[in-house]
DNA sequence: GCAAGGTC
């Protein structure tokens, strides 16, 4: 049936990318599932149509979850239908039966993942000869122009082959570690435990930071600030020596402070330099998510979620599953509609904005070389009557954040004076905002400032004297790294590479590698929080019993190990990437992780490592919130066990008791209250009249300085 | 009961 008249049938990855093809395409003609023209018959996929078998199919040994059938290594791997989408996978499976169609264009996303799910889907429903398979290939923005060039400009599909391979080389090794490794640490820790390429370094990156913060040691330190003045005005310094700002003796900095009180020194020095910064770059979904977790406490998932409406069902935002944060070259025309558009419903945001800066010379907004499958998340028209409060936060940072993309750079001065008396240095920095440019855009906020009072110097020059007026020590603590906010954690998943040593690995996540991606990052922070790893505290994040064990255990096993550190997935990507270029080889991967696999299984069956697998801190339920000892069972309640070091009064007294109204408290519970200060809502309490009730509860620190329990009745209960 | 990757 090849030939210049039969009719070319094009898959894309979605509905919305089948529509724009319909729509450059003239085509009017809908079907169920599709839609035809004369020419073309245009359909879509809905994400991955099929997937991996269960282990079963390949043998029935692997029903049961039982140690001795591990490892489940398969010979050769088949896919299976994802129930929720069979029906469009039935769509496509028979227009591509179809007799009177020539030609198939894979057309779904430019990037690996599209090309497994363009090729898994012809793989499971019957592909046509090599002959007569082609690939559209874009990153663009799919105008109608876009989509016809591109149509002009298929590729065979067979150079696409190696990156193929490449996106199945990286499901198969997901699967092979994920199915081995959940089950042998669920059969050996006696309790499911998920473990994945991905969630398990995240897990990771979640438990160290609780560990580092457990074991932090807060020291103090001493700060001295002097007031200066002369005819000019008044200005502040902090002191300095070389590197050095702070004084670990309050005594030397006393000492300092009495040497200069009462003296006069002069300005060192003092320059001004004039500086800009450029917009920040457009959003990629991870930066918007990020924005959003700061301003507003949206978690990841709802974020994601709120954008997927303003996309899908608003059409006033752009495609949000992106991790790119420019244009591509041909998208200036669109963007140039857009300003038209826009400005005029938004004028306060679009003020400042230069039309020169829609142009191709721009790049920090057109460049094709940084696009990725997709092209940045930008706002597409204005946002429709009767939307929420919240999808209008979403949309309103999006659209802030486009039209401060073509405003110009911010202008300031940034201000230095070194000011010296007595052989004591002090510093004051300050900065004038000359021209806002783009921050006019965020003008509502509070001016960005580096130092208090800085930003009203005098114009000092060097040589002026400067009498000291006043001097202050103030005493401060060393803080521990902060707790991980949902923000916080999606930069270091977006950018792991601090916590990779080796440089060529570093090198990989400088590229748009990072652990998960744009489409999957909110769902693997979600799965964490399912499996109780971690919860959810206030905005924080916080790896918990659950999390701890499984990272301690994995840590203790030779091979397995591996999991736990986001270099395994810097590995595994740089010879994935191999692999798309030509130069790897995906048996050879495979069969490394193979080994991996099976070497792992082998250590959770023997414990070799010698790391107790089953809760490795026996009888530790948690972190004391008086003295930082081990909380442990007592008879009547979960006490410090410091207090049993010493009964007679001088150790720790801190305890839970184990009955609160007529109930014994889940160690759950108990392990919460510890972790976060409170616990979920129970159940089960009664009253002293006999009624039964539901309240969380809380420790809250007594006069004595000692927390003890408390109950929180929701209101209406 | 298990992964990660898409999209709804």
């Amino acid at each position: 049936m090849k030939g210049g008249h039969a009719k070319t049938l094009i898959l894309t990855e979605k509905p919305s990318v089948g529509r724009d093809f319909a729509k450059a395409l003239g085509i009017r003609v809908k079907g169920e599932g599709y839609l035809e023209s004369d020419r073309y018959v245009v359909t879509w996929a809905l994400g991955h149509l099929v997937e991996l078998q269960e282990p079963d199919a390949y043998d029935p040994r692997w029903k049961t979850w039982r140690m001795e059938t591990l490892p489940i290594l398969p010979d050769r791997f088949a896919y299976r239908p994802i129930s929720k989408t069979r029906k469009q996978l039935g769509v496509v499976s028979r227009l591509l039966a179809r007799k009177d169609l020539g030609d198939v264009v894979i057309a779904t996303d430019a990037g690996r993942e599209g090309e497994v799910i363009g090729r898994t889907i012809l793989l499971y429903a019957g592909s046509p000869a090599a002959d007569r398979l082609r690939r559209f290939w874009t990153s663009q923005a799919l105008t109608p122009a876009v989509v016809r060039a591109g149509l002009e400009n298929l590729s065979p599909a067979a150079d696409y082959d190696r990156l193929w391979r490449a996106g199945q080389a990286r499901q198969i090794a997901d699967w092979l570690v994920g199915m081995n490794l959940s089950r042998a640490a669920t059969l050996r820790m006696k309790d499911l435990f998920s473990v994945g390429r991905v969630q398990t370094a995240v897990l990771a990156l979640l438990v160290d930071r609780r560990r580092e913060r457990d074991h932090f040691k807060p020291e103090p330190y001493w700060l001295l600030k002097v007031r200066f003045t002369n005819g000019k005005g008044q200005w502040w310094g902090n002191w300095f020596r070389e590197a050095e700002t702070r004084f670990q003796k309050e005594a030397a900095a006393r000492a300092a402070a009495a040497a200069v009180t009462g003296k006069t020194g002069r300005v060192q020095s003092a320059s001004r330099k004039k500086k800009r910064q450029p917009p920040p770059l457009l959003f990629s979904l991870t930066d918007l998510q990020q924005e959003a977790n700061r301003r507003h406490g949206f978690s990841a998932q709802k974020t994601l979620a709120i954008a997927q409406t303003l996309y899908e069902k608003r059409k006033c935002l752009s495609y949000p599953r992106t991790d790119a944060r420019v244009l591509g070259a041909q998208s200036v025309g669109m963007v140039k509609g857009l300003l038209r558009d826009l400005s005029p419903v938004y004028p306060e945001i679009f003020a400042g904005v230069k039309a020169s800066l829609a142009s191709p010379d721009n790049r920090r907004v057109f460049n094709d070389a940084r696009l990725t499958d997709h092209h940045a998340l930008i706002p597409l028209a204005k946002i429709p009557k009767g939307c929420g409060p919240e999808e209008e936060k979403i949309y309103d940072l999006a659209l802030r954040r486009f039209a401060a993309a073509f405003h110009p750079d911010c202008e300031y001065e940034a201000t230095e004076i070194v000011t010296v008396v007595e052989d004591e240095t002090f510093r004051t920095r300050g900065r004038v905002v000359l021209k806002p440019g783009w921050q006019a855009v965020y003008e509502t906020e509070a001016p960005a400032k580096e130092e208090d009072d800085a930003a009203f110097l005098p114009p000092l020059e060097q040589g002026d004297p400067a009498a000291v007026a006043e001097t202050r020590v103030d005493r401060k603590m060393t803080q521990p790294p902060p707790e991980y906010s949902e923000a916080l954690l999606l930069k270091d998943m977006t950018d792991p590479g601090r916590y990779v040593n080796e440089d060529a690995l570093k090198k990989v996540y400088r590229g748009d590698v990072g652990l998960g991606t744009q489409a999957t990052r909110a769902q693997i922070i979600e799965t964490l929080l399912k499996r109780k790893y971690v919860a959810r505290r206030r905005r924080r994040l916080i790896a918990i019993e659950r999390g701890c064990r499984l990272i301690d255990t994995l840590r203790g096993l030779a091979s397995a190990r591996a999991l736990t550190s986001p270099e395994e997935t810097a590995q595994w990507e740089r010879q994935l990437e191999e692999i798309a270029l030509g130069s790897g080889d995906p048996d050879a991967f495979l069969s490394k992780i193979r080994s991996f696999v099976a070497n792992a299984v082998g250590e959770f069956k023997t414990g070799a490592g010698g790391v107790p697998a089953e809760r490795p801190q026996t009888d530790r339920l948690g972190r004391c919130p008086v003295c930082g000892g081990d909380v442990i069972e007592g008879k009547k309640g979960y006490g410090c066990a410091d207090w049993r070091r010493s009964p007679l009064g001088k150790g720790c007294r801190f305890v839970i008791w184990k009955v609160h109204a007529g109930m014994a408290l889940p160690e759950a519970a108990v392990v919460r209250l510890l972790e976060a200060g409170e616990t979920d809502i129970l159940s089960g309490f009664k009253s002293k009249t006999g009624k039964t009730f539901s309240a969380r509860l809380r420790l809250v620190q007594q006069a004595n300085g000692i927390p003890t329990v408390v109950f929180d009745i929701p209101r209406g209960k």
